[in-house]
DNA sequence: CGATTAACGGGACCCTGGTTCCGTTAACGC
DNA sequence: GCGTTAACGGAACCAGGGTCCCGTTAATCG
């Protein structure tokens, strides 16, 4: 009797280079091509793994289920998305932001993925939770300019960063969702302007 | 030779008294059922069917897919949705809405309705138009608050009205979907105020 | 460089969501 | 009422997404 491997392992833990490494990369790659073409509801991981050169066994062994596969391409995105940079005005830096959070979902692979992982989300715990890791993430990068911006006096001491910062982007995810308008650069700007002067009027004060 | 009927035609439009309805009747309160008990994920027209006492043919037959289903669980919902009651000042209508909004999101029933449509509309067309439709009906309904407010000098006259209601509801869903947080009264309270300070600063005029 | 074994790949298999067939029930028009 | 036939319901059937088995390839460690 030899000494059984860990049967409770996820693959791709133990030796994690190589073939490994380039097998992960194909499948997101294939993965996220799929999603862009044919949509969610068609996904099938037969065919990410027929796309990617690799075995469909492969695929279910290492990922199981479609959200699990989402989930991780989203932590692949995570960790490349650009970084905020100083402007010094406190609605210009949520005009920024805006521009890039409609970038990111007008973009058709990104958007894409969006979508699909916001549906997963509504019925897949996992998936959730990827996504609230993903927005907690950005939700941080961007905080601190409204802090700045408190500081400088622009908006009240109390103000919550946070609140401003998600204020941003849901009218433009409310949109994509709920319309069929296509989210254009008026609307991006429309959404920073709008929770600036709600920030400016106090509608964001922690402190009751 | 018999004069064949019109192969094309939707089941249930020809007879849609008695019987018909019935089974309408009791597919839709199965379909909720199911939908807020196991999820979107788990929906199984077959089950759906044995709930509502009736053979999973005629689900097939009638709706053919999840979707459909949705679609019209959602259309039927939108009949009974509740009057706007008129109040006076916009804020407090605004936090009407609101509420209303908070409301129906929490509702098991229909929160998990609104969840499985929207994920539904994310990859599906006819989901899609049947999520668009609502909104439509539920924004016009509310349109007038801020169309009277304007008339009263509370926010500025070239204010676009579907632009405020929008706002009042976007945070809800954004923090419904991308965070983990419930979503308590104080939540409607802040979305209502934002909307409205926004407004009133000028954020939603529609001449440039 | 060689041994060990994690991870991969092909293919057979299986199971369940969805379709088809056809006989039965009951709307609707007269 | 009565006849016509839309719509329903049960059961057999089908297909493709997901699993299992087992032989092959190549990371990792010494």
């Amino acid at each position: 009797m030899t000494t059984a491997p860990d049967a409770g392992a996820v693959p791709g833990t133990v030796r994690p280079g190589g073939r490994t490494a380039r097998v992960r990369e194909a499948v997101l790659r294939a993965a996220g091509d799929a999603l862009a073409e044919r949509g969610f509801a068609h996904l099938d991981l037969a065919e990410v793994a027929r796309r990617a050169g690799v075995g469909k066994t492969t695929v279910y062994r290492r990922w199981g289920t479609v959200t699990a596969l989402l989930a991780d391409l989203l932590d692949d995105m995570a960790e490349q998305s650009e970084p905020r940079v100083e402007v010094g005005s406190l609605l210009s830096e949520l005009e920024a932001n805006a521009t890039l959070v409609r970038r990111t979902l007008t973009d058709s692979r990104q958007g894409a993925l969006f979508k699909a992982v916001i549906a997963a989300a509504t019925s897949d715990a996992h998936a959730a939770q990827a996504l609230h890791r993903f927005y907690a993430a950005r939700v941080a990068e961007w905080a601190p300019c409204v802090r700045q911006a408190a500081e400088r006096g622009e908006v009240p001491a109390d103000t919550d960063p946070e609140q401003v910062v998600r204020a941003v982007s849901a009218p433009l995810y409310y949109q994509l969702l709920t319309t069929g308008t296509p989210l254009d650069q008026a609307a991006a700007e429309r959404a920073a302007r709008a929770a600036y002067e709600a920030a400016r009027a106090g509608a964001f004060r922690t402190g009751r």
